[in-house]
DNA sequence: GCATGATCATGC
DNA sequence: GCATGATCATGC
């Protein structure tokens, strides 16, 4: 038998016996490797930590447990057993964040990071990586691909510090409840427990907060899958830093090192910043203000690793002299038939704002016209926004689906949907190259196939996306 | 003047 | 060619 072909004190004797895993799916490693009679039926297939079990159980023949050290002690290893899954472009992201433990409340706000359960957690993580295909009925036939020792590069280790020192001062200020997982940069306080009803207590607030366990970002594990663990990709590039030594972390967060780097520019023009950084302002080039922001963090590329980690987008927003955000600002577009099957708590619209950080870089229309940078800031949704305003909203829109779309033929298609002036903080608009639509008559216009999508009725109409109000905006600022 | 519907521009 | 970010422009 395979039984104890590892010696559980020592790292790298664990990982050299995971490497046998790569290349099998979970059925053929409990045939080759189990010492049990499997009994499917004893796997509760809803349990999303099931696969991880079944590795400790199967594989490495140790019981699974939930407790705060690591899986294997003597090595200060952790197990973690996680999906990835290739995207329509052929790229590859984690599938999900990489849970690491609870936040007990009561407790946490009495530890520092190096003694807390977080840090045995994840100083040394054994990762096995596992394809995810949506088609792939049973989890058992997924296939391994990966098995590989991670341990946090000193500079993410002091954003991961400074995250972690963010939740607890959340938290020692009595808003455990508000917490969102986009507070952060890598590591995220993110929702857990069986439903979403159950709350639990804080320390410095009446209040009940959801429960929450420390995790790596979604946005942070695919940059670790794709920069540590896939070995030698012929696509490999090295992403640009804004912080070139983690020296430059201990005395400043991250996030005031990227404010006082745009800080430096405040007062200059958009023409000024296109000389001094010698752009080429093209006629209708709508990113030279984005091109600007750019150039002022001292980034050629929209691929800064420290903002593809921490999931963040550059807006570069205007405000004009009647005191106005110009535009409105839009997410991805959404397929009708999605959205009316969604629930809240997992719809595209609550994922993207649970998750999505941005940093506003703000440019005001002084009195000759010209646009001037003036300030900047970090920005997520804060919880209540999300959870209360944009979820009216999101239920209004799904509602009127569900109810039926009626759409109005004129020089413009008019529709039904609510307006933006009917939530404070989204609306819904055309989000295409062009329009399209099928109405009930029959009659059509436009690329159907291309700008349109199917509504529950039948009707085809132009894709929309959620927008962001641009008064929203500015009250944010 | 602004909301709403529509479309342009860029990067992959 | 598509997805997404950014902006235009008509009609109320």
């Amino acid at each position: 038998m395979f039984k104890y072909y590892y010696d559980d004190t020592n790292p790298k004797s664990i990982e050299l016996y995971a490497k046998n895993l790569i290349g099998k799916t979970f059925n053929e490693v409990i045939n080759i490797y189990s010492e049990y009679i499997f009994e499917t039926s004893n796997e509760n297939t809803k349990h999303k930590g099931n696969l991880g079990d079944l590795i400790e159980k199967h594989f490495f023949h140790y019981s699974p447990n939930s407790n705060p050290n690591a899986d294997f002690k003597e090595a200060g290893v952790e197990l973690k057993v996680t999906p990835y899954k290739q995207n329509k472009n052929g790229s590859f992201s984690a599938k999900e964040r990489l849970v690491l433990t609870m936040i007990n409340y009561n407790d946490i706000v009495k530890e520092n990071f190096y003694n807390s359960h977080l840090w045995a957690k994840c100083s040394l993580i054994l990762l096995v990586y596992y394809l995810y295909n949506k088609d792939t009925k049973n989890k058992l036939d997924y296939r391994i691909d990966y098995a590989k020792l991670f341990s946090p590069p000193e500079k993410d280790l002091e954003i991961i510090k400074q995250d972690f020192y963010t939740i607890i001062n959340k938290i020692k200020s009595g808003q455990a409840h508000t917490l969102s997982e986009s507070d952060t940069n890598y590591l995220g306080a993110v929702t857990k427990a069986a439903n979403s009803t159950k709350l639990t207590s804080q320390p410095f607030s009446d209040k009940l907060a959801k429960p929450r366990a420390f995790s790596f970002k979604t946005s942070y594990m695919t940059y670790v899958l794709n920069n540590y663990i896939i070995p030698n990709k012929d696509t490999y590039i090295k992403n640009e830093s804004i912080i070139s030594c983690s020296k430059d972390l201990k005395n400043k967060t991250f996030n005031q090192i990227v404010i006082d780097k745009l800080s430096k520019f405040i007062g200059k023009s958009k023409n000024d910043l296109i000389k001094e950084f010698k752009l080429d302002d093209a006629k209708n080039n709508k990113a030279i203000l984005n091109l600007i922001s750019l150039r002022m963090l001292g980034l050629k590329s929209n691929s800064a690793e420290e903002f593809i980690k921490a999931n963040i987008k550059i807006k570069a927003l205007r405000i004009n002299r009647k005191n106005k955000i110009v535009e409105s600002m839009s997410l991805p577009a959404f397929k009708f038939k999605d959205l009316i099957n969604e629930d809240w708590e997992t719809s595209n619209v609550f994922k993207y704002f649970d998750e999505q950080k941005f940093l506003f870089v703000v440019f005001k229309e002084d009195s000759n016209g010209n646009y001037i940078f003036s300030s900047c800031k970090f920005w997520n949704m804060p919880y209540e926004d999300l959870n209360i305003i944009v979820k009216d909203g999101w239920s209004k829109i799904q509602n009127t689906l569900k109810s039926g779309v009626i759409l109005k033929k004129g020089k413009f298609v008019s529709n039904n949907f609510p307006k933006k002036s009917d939530n404070p903080i989204i609306h819904i608009r055309p989000h295409a190259q062009k329009s399209a639509y099928i109405f009930k008559d029959g009659t059509s216009y436009g690329n159907i196939n291309r700008d349109a999508n199917e509504l529950p009725d039948g009707q085809w109409m132009t894709t929309q996306s959620f927008w962001l109000n641009n008064s929203y905006i500015l009250d944010q600022l």
